[in-house]
DNA sequence: GTCTATACGCGGATAGAC
DNA sequence: GTCTATCCGCGTATAGAC
């Protein structure tokens, strides 16, 4: 693999930095330090600020969807990869007790702002919903695996929230069982294959 | 009642920008546009941006607290106060499509800027949680009513995060009645009272 | 491609008149 | 109690040298 370029220098540390302390709250000067150039030297790369909100979502569709194939090759079943969505949670663990999910905490912000990249935002939660669904579909659950893509994400949303907020990880722990077992519930509600 | 001051109109002005727009995002000359007064009146009531914000967190707590006593008189039992907190995705769905939940928005957004308010922002979620709890306990769920009561707060800023995101009523719904059948096998669970 | 210098408005905050 | 005038730093963004 070749040297990152600058730009892409300054897409990961805009990412982190969007992450950990917010879109509107970041600025050039916050970025330049971290990637070490001049802030005068990012309108080489990019015309304006929404410019890298834009390259940075790119940047998150692309990692989550290498993701999303790991997890294809990973887990042997249904279930087994929908438990890889929820041991995100754990993986993630110390991120997310400070700074919540880079997801939801994105798409909030940006509603907030009524930002023009709304749409691009949620196409990351788009993106594990139709792979989620998916999943349910192949558990034998064809008829509503929608409703339980959405379900799954509530919850997994709800949790960062909290967690961010209480910094509980018994209640972390907790909530994924909780879970790991309604995925379970799931799989067996599942119309019986006939053939 | 007597009029309101001009301080109570500034933090009832500024408890709806900081939902709508943020607190960051939100400046003193868009109160002060709301309010009608000149920016620098602003520092006769309060010294700083983030005295307001303890104001406005000191006016959510007393008005959810008086909402809660509402609750109290209005359910007979207490899963009827358990359905109450489950219906405000319903009652203020309007505004949770546009801005999320005002509770959990604001937590994350201070988390972010890594806020001194952090404790105060999160006593809002202390209160539900606590008022939940009782609620569970008195449903005969002693054992474990705080953990129900997180999971009943996961629930809903779940629900808040991801409809602000897609914007589906429909989803809603479901949601919400799925929380209700919940609460319901909660009560049915709970170990029958023996006298 | 990267830099320095700079424009320019908006942010919170202060001083002091009325 | 409310106002006007002002300070000053930081924000994005631009111009142009190297």
């Amino acid at each position: 693999m070749r040297d990152a370029t600058t730009r892409d220098r300054i897409v990961e540390a805009a990412d982190d930095l969007f992450y950990r302390r917010g879109f509107d709250h970041t600025s050039f000067a916050d970025i330049a330090g971290v990637v070490r150039i001049s802030r005068g030297n990012f309108y080489y790369h990019f015309k304006t600020k929404d410019e890298i909100l834009d390259a940075v979502i790119d940047a998150r569709l692309a990692e989550r969807r290498t993701m999303l194939a790991r997890w294809e090759v990973a887990g042997e079943t249904p279930a087994a990869r929908i438990r890889c969505f929820i041991d995100i949670l754990i993986v993630n663990q110390a991120k997310i007790e400070r700074y919540g999910c880079p997801i939801g905490t994105l798409s909030t912000e940006l509603a907030k702002l009524n930002h023009a990249a709304q749409g691009e935002a949620n196409s990351l939660f788009t993106l594990f919903r139709t792979w989620l669904r998916r999943q349910f579909a192949l558990l034998g659950r064809e008829g509503d695996a929608d409703d339980l893509a959405m379900h799954l994400l509530v919850r997994s949303q709800g949790v960062a929230t909290l967690f961010n907020a209480f910094r509980d990880e018994a209640f972390v722990k907790r909530e994924v069982d909780a879970m790991y077992a309604w995925v379970d519930a799931c799989a067996r509600d599942a119309a019986p294959t006939t053939h």
